[in-house]
DNA sequence: TTACATTTGACCAATAAAGGACAAGTCCTT
DNA sequence: AAGGACTTGTCCTTTATTGGTCAAATGTAA
């Protein structure tokens, strides 16, 4: 209802995940920015899902915020993942058959 | 091992299926081009996996062999969930947070 | 050997996405 | 009113992906 009508899109649970890390850790967007060498508007974007996540920067935001970098890495797939899915009829469907090949795959 | 130690990429059940559906049903590549209006060479890449199929070709391609669109689509989309989390360690978990996301998410 | 089917590699134009910067605006709090 | 924090829109450059083509090579059956 309150949602902008447009279309969002990336990472949406390690936006919100970075922004709560930010946040408990005391700093502004400013301090993060800086680590990354970016603007802050790019925090911005980054915590409100308007801006991937590259693996670079989500590597240093683990350093920065203390936490294991596979945690983050698996809400940026997670979050690709369902963004590939969303919008799609047969989703249910295509997960399983993926999720069968991840396994046949595994015991290569 | 008879690998082409090269990435693979895209839809790779889906050009499977593309293959034996025009096999089985007595047809020549160059009738499918035809009918795509493109380039043979376009067909086999895509039967052997080294282009996409976009989804125009697709109903084109379900109507052709008569198949439902559904299962092309259902195919085209687990190639593409596949081969988001193939090379990745936490595919597993991944999947299950956007498992589950899903599911919340489709009980609006 | 000829012919047809298929594959492969090189190439290319058009489009989309990533990765930003910047300016201006909003939203507090003081 | 001023300042800091954050957001938003516009713009830009660079890089990656799509969607092919063409020529040449290979496979294969008559």
């Amino acid at each position: 209802m309150t949602n902008k009508g447009q279309v969002l899109w990336w990472n949406n649970m390690l936006s919100e995940k970075l922004k709560q890390l930010r946040e408990s850790n005391g700093l502004v967007q400013r301090q993060v920015a800086a680590l990354l060498e970016v603007d802050t508007a790019y925090i911005s974007k980054i915590e409100n899902n308007e801006k991937p996540v590259s693996r670079i920067h989500l590597e240093k935001l683990s350093k920065l915020f203390n936490v294991g970098s596979e945690e983050l890495l698996t809400l940026w797939l997670a979050d690709k993942i369902f963004d590939l899915i969303k919008n799609e009829e047969f989703a249910a469907e295509a997960f399983k058959i993926a999720e069968e090949r991840i396994l046949k795959d595994k015991k290569n």
